[in-house]
DNA sequence: CCTCGATGTGAACGCAGGCTAACCTGCCTG
DNA sequence: CAGGCAGGTTAGCCTGCGTTCACATCGAGG
């Protein structure tokens, strides 16, 4: 039924499911075991420790976005991907807003860098709609629509996904 | 000079600044108390403990949106009220946005209400102006403004503080 | 003076929790 | 069929850290 999904991947899963609801340091490794069907310590036979698995989700939620917005120039289409991502995507990208801190600093240095690579994008795609900014406040616009895509997504709300989305989309497209 | 401030305010202002940097379950009591420049265990002839210490940090953020905007109708006066605290006091909106999950749910759960109450405030002066939303739209747009201001004025900015006030005060207005 | 409460200190306690060690099992392969 | 790697298990180590304890200091009143 439900697990061809291997064990490493049920893993993730549950971890980010986990981190979501609770942050990182509140979840102990035999909460991720066991939702995930194993005891504590067999986490060690698929991740080094504690912090590469939440190193493994946050770089790939910055994968998933790098590589959905690379060569796209429509700041329509830039705001449609990341307003997809976020409401489909709810646990990993609560573990991405929140939870960098507790990263090893070298992690999050390589990390700050590719977000930079991502909000210049969406800057490259933004510049021409806005000739009234200037550079530092064409930075902090798109800093700051993400930044509320990213966190609104994370409020619970009665409207359905559809509807959902269509809502932040325009609040997206209002703030740029 | 400095410090005339009895030695509770220095703990909080202390924690306040050490919880935004590094998180809540980073800092260490020997941490705190060192910055207020007593040791660790000092810091529990002020407060019963690290807990009580956050409670009050984030029960007083809570105290100053409620009061700041109590009786207000103008949706304006509230933005501008909330931008005005949010680049006034970054380390406290900070501690108070990222930390609350590191509650005990009691006190969290108090805290949602009171939330509610403050964007009830906000739906208040929002819904004569946008009777195109439903219930459930104008909820999600006053939540998705208020988490933009909140988490935007983390962001680091080379622009000046009335500069950026003037960003966030555009963008909240905008999406509104 | 003498005491007493407020405030701080160094030492130590207790426990949670990440991680390691030692061992078991079963499947795949030569 | 033998052997070995992949993937689990239980027991336990060990460190960090929040908290408590017993004791100093010191300014204010009686």
């Amino acid at each position: 039924m439900t697990t061809a999904a291997p064990r490493r991947e049920l893993l993730l899963e549950a971890a980010a499911g986990l981190f979501a609801a609770r942050g990182f340091h509140a979840v102990g490794i035999d909460d991720i075991g066991a939702a995930a069907g194993i005891t504590g310590p067999g986490v060690y036979r698929h991740f080094a420790s504690k912090q590469a698995l939440l190193e493994t989700l946050v770089d790939r939620t910055m994968d998933r976005m790098l590589d959905a917005a690379q060569g796209r120039r429509d700041l329509e289409v830039l705001v449609d991907l990341h307003v997809e991502l976020v409401v489909s995507e709810r646990a990993l990208i609560s573990v991405w807003v929140r939870e960098q801190r507790a990263l090893a600093e070298e992690v999050r240095r390589s990390l700050r860098g590719r977000m930079r690579d991502y909000e210049q994008i969406w800057r490259a795609a933004l510049s021409p709609r806005r000739p009234d900014l200037d550079s530092a406040q064409l930075a902090l616009t798109v800093g700051s629509s993400l930044a509320m895509l990213n966190t609104t997504s994370l409020i619970e709300s009665p409207l359905p996904p559809a509807e959902r989305s269509a809502v932040l989309r325009r609040l997206a497209l209002a703030t740029l």
